[in-house]
DNA sequence: ACAACGATTAGATGATTAGCTAATCGTCTA
DNA sequence: TAGACGATTAGCTAATCATCTAATCGTTGT
């Protein structure tokens, strides 16, 4: 779950996740979007893939992209619903005492 | 926002927030719960101030640190909603045409 | 078989970061 | 006013990170 933390503290690596929110893409494409180069786009992904946060696929001389919502999901809102603003706020207690 | 997330990536800082959660805390006692020194929490506390996490509050010798959940709820929830599985999943194109 | 192409790996570099110790600052109290 | 104490700042180091170019790998089509 660091790993996935970690894994959004890039910008570059969240609008990665939002491009493959669309539909999976391939590597070239994604790479396409973004004013770095492609060796630096492939580390980028290498640390998505890490975090769980997204899949690959191969097609050919290609290689797909997809987002992997669940692990985005449980991350995210798990972290949340610590918080008391998940979907379900429960017992969270608001103040100490002392 | 970016800040935030930055904030996030690290362990440290994401249970100096939980502990928070459960109310305000002079930096002292904060440090007190992990194993590293003063001036290396002091340092995270920075980060979290920075990204508006966490307020300070003077208190005679004491700083007192406050969690603002408002920040925390609009980057996380923000973000979450983005990918429909905020409060209000709406228009979220699944697949790409092609 | 080989050239072309999509993509990753290797290797280097500059910037940022987490950590430490020592020094400083501000507030309280004897 | 002089300690004592909570906390931060200063200055340093080791590690991580984002980025680049050049080289390699795997697949496709001629």
């Amino acid at each position: 779950m660091n790993d996935v933390f970690k894994a959004l503290a890039d910008p570059t690596r969240r609008r990665v996740l939002q491009i493959l929110k669309a539909g999976p893409r391939p590597a070239g494409e994604l790479s396409a979007a973004f004013p770095v180069s492609k060796p630096t786009m492939s580390a980028h992904f290498s640390v998505l893939k890490q975090a769980g946060l997204v899949t690959t696929e191969k097609s050919g001389k290609s290689i797909i992209y997809h987002l992997n919502v669940s692990v985005l999901e449980e991350a995210l809102l798990g972290f949340s619903e610590a918080f008391g603003f998940g979907r379900n706020a429960v017992d969270a207690p608001q103040e100490r005492p002392q």
